[in-house]
Formats: structure tokens, sequence, C-alpha cells
DNA sequence: TTATATGCAAAATGTTTGCGTAACG
DNA sequence: CGTTACGCAAACATTTTGCATATAA
């Protein structure tokens, strides 16, 4: 873990948040969970340190079909699984596969520095309740 | 390959200049190019066709670590690597991995319908010319 | 003490939508 | 002909930015 430039009170708070759950929150998420802690935090600070805290590597940007992005405070390599009826995220704990970045270079031809792996479908919790559309949530604490 | 409800000549365009291409373009670039046939067309005629496309899985829509989409006319399985540098999205033409979606399954214990997979680094002309950040290129035809 | 970060509000970006008109089948 | 799609422009949601002030090191 590198030293950050600065610890700011909003900077740890945000970084919190994000390790303190399993979810895989909006920066509208972080932001409600931050304002209980300093009430006058703004949204632009959320997403000036989210970058920050990007590029520093000490959390990890998701991108799924939506309008919106989710940060993952597990900046190991690890695969997502997404729910199409709850919009849920969820972690799949399943072996890396170390191999595939060599196998991809040796096709592409140049540098294969990592990959991402994304499953879709529906989660166990929507099959049970089998009905159509859940409404979607935001993040699951 | 279903039926279109209508095939108007402006999806007909959209349709083209995806499947006519290796590129994985954003909605902005379609239009542009379709604006060369039909110059009147609009952008919101490209985002409900290309919607709707993705709906009739004539296309399928791609989301990386950006604030926008891209889109291929390739709807078959296959993976993806993204250049850091000049932002370019490439096939990766390497076999399918088809029990991943079962290894996936017995882990979240949901339903795995597919998967999507996609690789990180700097491809092979960015580093020929091995200088520090490109140009971004939108779409390379 | 000074560079870095903040809060606020305004702007920018990418996408969606309402409405009256056009045109596919 | 009736329904589906269109062009246009305004609305929307998310993210970024400029600026004056505050604060960590």
């Amino acid at each position: 873990m590198k030293p950050l430039k600065r610890m700011t009170k909003q900077r740890k708070i945000i970084l919190d948040v994000l390790q303190s759950t399993t979810c895989h929150p909006t920066a509208d998420w972080i932001y409600e969970q931050a304002r209980k802690e300093l009430p006058d935090i703004s949204l632009g600070t959320i997403y000036r340190n989210l970058q920050h805290l990007v590029q520093e590597e000490e959390i990890q940007e998701l991108n799924y079909g939506s309008t919106f992005r989710r940060f993952d405070g597990n900046t190991g390599l690890h695969y997502h699984f997404v729910c199409r009826s709850c919009g849920q995220v969820m972690d799949v704990d399943m072996p890396v596969l170390r191999d595939l970045n060599g196998e991809a270079a040796q096709v592409v031809g140049g540098l294969v520095e990592d990959h991402r792996l994304e499953f879709y479908g529906i989660c166990r919790s929507c099959l049970d309740k089998n009905q159509g559309i859940e409404e979607k949530k935001e993040c699951l604490t």
C-alpha cells in the first residue's frame, strides 16, 4: 500500500466505507454513507477521491451495462457476478485463471497486463422468489 | 436472426455500420458514419435503434472503464483486449472457455447465463512507437 | 507555510424522452 | 391505414471543473 499524498478525514471515510463492505457501491451510495459521518462532505469530493484512490490502486473501478460506475475496495484480482434481475454485484470466489494473460498476449501480440471476468445471470435469491423483474437494489449491506 | 419489427433506412444503416467494421464504436462514431449516408439522422434515433438492436440480440453492448458505451456487431461470444494507451478495443481470437459458467454457478448458487472476459494492457502499435500517452483513437476503421 | 484538498455551484458529458410528423408493411 | 419510428429539442443522470477557502504535513 503506497502512501497517499494526504490523508484527509474525507478521504479516510471514503476508504473506510469501501473497505468495510462486501458490496460494490456507486458513488452516490458512498456519498450517502459518508454523509452519516461528515454531513457536509460534497459529491465533488467523493468523485475526486474515488479518482485519486483508483490511481493509487487503493480501490478499483467496475463498469457494467449501466449508466453509472461501481467501486470495489478489494483490489486483488477476483471475479464478479451480476444479477440481471436485481442488479446486485457479488464476488465469485473461484481460482484466478493465471495463464489467461499469456494466452491472450500470444493472440494480440501486445503487452497483456491483466484481465477482468464477469458472469451474468440470475442470483439465487431472485430465482427463489421467482417473479419477473425485481426492483433494483443499489447496494446491499 | 429474429425478424425486426420494421426495417427503416435508419435502422439498416446503423446495422450496416456495425456489421461492416471490426472496431467497437461509440454511439457518437456510429452517428458520424450514419450521417454520411443520411445527413438528417438524429442522435436520438441512433440511441433508440442501438437499444432496440441490443434487445433483439442483433448487436451487443460493451462497457469498459469509461464514461461511454461501445457496441459490437459481432454477437457471438468472444473476448476483447483494451489498450490502456490508445483506448482501442480489439477482438481476441482465442477459444471460448465453455465450462466457466458452470464453475461460477457452483460458487454463486444462481443461474449463470454467460460471461464476459476482457484483457487490459498496451497494444503492439503503441509498444512500437513507445512513447507516453497516445492521443486516444475513438475507432479505427 | 505552502501545496494539496475542500465545499459549492455551475458546466460538461452521455443518454433518454415527449411531441407532433413521417413512413413501413 | 394503423402502428412503429422519426427528427427535434428539451430533460435527465452522472461526473467533472473553477474558484475562493480551509487544512495536513
